[in-house]
DNA sequence: TATATAAGTTAGACTAATCTAACAAATTTT
DNA sequence: AAAATTTGTTAGATTAGTCTAACTTATATA
């Protein structure tokens, strides 16, 4: 049985090795970043971990996960995003509001618990910020997703999920007329400072690259199966 | 903010001091037996709760729970009844798998999402074992309830809870044919081994005083408003 | 009332998860 | 390749919650 603080180290390293960077390895340093802890702390948990088997690690090496370490990151993965699904759907949440709630509900350890909510939320494939929801085997629907920023001027897109789940942002979303599902066209990117015009149900924002960067689309074209390196920079 | 323990702590302590025995106190040994610790651990525990002004206590005396206390005490009791009945109505646990689980859920954070469960399940007043489950408020509707024990040869009842909350316990309920909101009439109470014959749905079963302990039930009389005293012994 | 038993307390130790401060290794820059 | 910077490690301390073993106080009983 994985403790709490066990969980969330492998939910992190998963993530950290299963997003659009195609890294399969992380750092301690960034680890400790994306937990909230310092880095000599998580290098106690390493070595720990290391033990237990479900990372791979040697002394000032990177760090992956094991097949094992994997299967236990992807089940906690799945419990967030059921639960982020159960709390917007079923219990009126708003988008930005889930996460939170959900990095608790995360660690209930029933497996049964886990199965009935999929049944109860009728099996969802993504979560309501858009991310992928593992099944009980700890697969997912690929998508090829690329950040707003990473496309050309003159291309649409469709917005399919945020890297960012904090509320500040999330309300800015919306604010921008933004949200899962909403189809874009991208005007114009200024050479200088990057900012990104972008059409949204015929409104016309400016927003910035540190925004557009947190924001994933599905071009038109990826849409219609055609090989995504021509038309996503 | 209260630790996941402490919440244990106060939701045992106000267990122990609300129900049908009429006690406002508790003491150390008994708290630990609850709460599956050590009396020396509990005796720590209470130094904290003391200074936190939660309990009110004094060295080698009795132990009731503060204004502060109780209230917090009945949030969680309130969480974990509210839980117990999101299980067993809507993902279909059965009576004796609700408990386990709701354990760990009734320590989840977030005033919003009791609230909301609250309302997704039409503000319960019972849960699945037949207690009653505090209001937002802390208020809960109080019924004269007494054990199938205490009840005359020849009187009729209604199960409204179960005192012990465990799956073999519960299993067994269900082979007598019992279950909440049951109907039944004590036939016969043997004065050597206090062994209890009842008539359920036309079934009649023998069950000994141990099992009769924990079952909770409304006489006859009592449903209709007479005074309790003159037939609940 | 004296004594036996039950109930409660204390001291000292352990584990998990964290920290700070100092140090070591690896990488990048000039 | 030397220096600077970034990244990672170690040692020692802290906190919460738990334990065992020994002790003290309160209560019940002969």
């Amino acid at each position: 049985m994985l403790s709490f603080t066990e969980e969330n180290y492998l939910k992190t390293l998963l993530k950290l090795t299963m997003d659009e960077r195609g890294k399969e390895e992380a750092g301690t340093n960034e680890l400790a970043l994306h937990l909230g802890v310092k880095p000599a702390t998580v290098n106690d948990m390493l070595k720990k971990l290391k033990q237990k088997k479900l990372i791979q690690y040697e002394k000032y090496g990177k760090i992956a996960l094991t097949k094992t370490g994997r299967k236990a990151g992807l089940e906690v993965l799945r419990k967030h995003r059921l639960w982020e699904t159960f709390l917007y759907e079923k219990l009126e949440f708003s988008w930005d509001e889930v996460h939170q709630v959900a990095e608790q509900l995360e660690h209930i350890q029933s497996q049964k618990l886990v199965d009935k909510l999929d049944k109860f939320l009728d099996y969802p494939e993504f979560d309501p910020h858009g991310d992928e929801i593992p099944n009980a085997k700890g697969e997912f629907k690929y998508r090829h997703k690329v950040t707003l920023s990473q496309m050309e001027a003159g291309k649409s897109c469709k917005m399919v999920a945020v890297k960012d789940n904090s509320a500040p942002f999330l309300q800015y979303v919306i604010e921008v007329g933004l949200g899962i599902n909403n189809h874009m066209k991208v005007l114009s990117i200024h050479p200088y400072d990057e900012i990104i015009q972008i059409e949204v149900n015929g409104k016309v924002s400016s927003v910035s690259k540190k925004f557009a960067d947190n924001i994933f689309v599905i071009c038109e074209d990826c849409m219609k199966n055609k090989p995504c390196k021509f038309h996503c920079k």
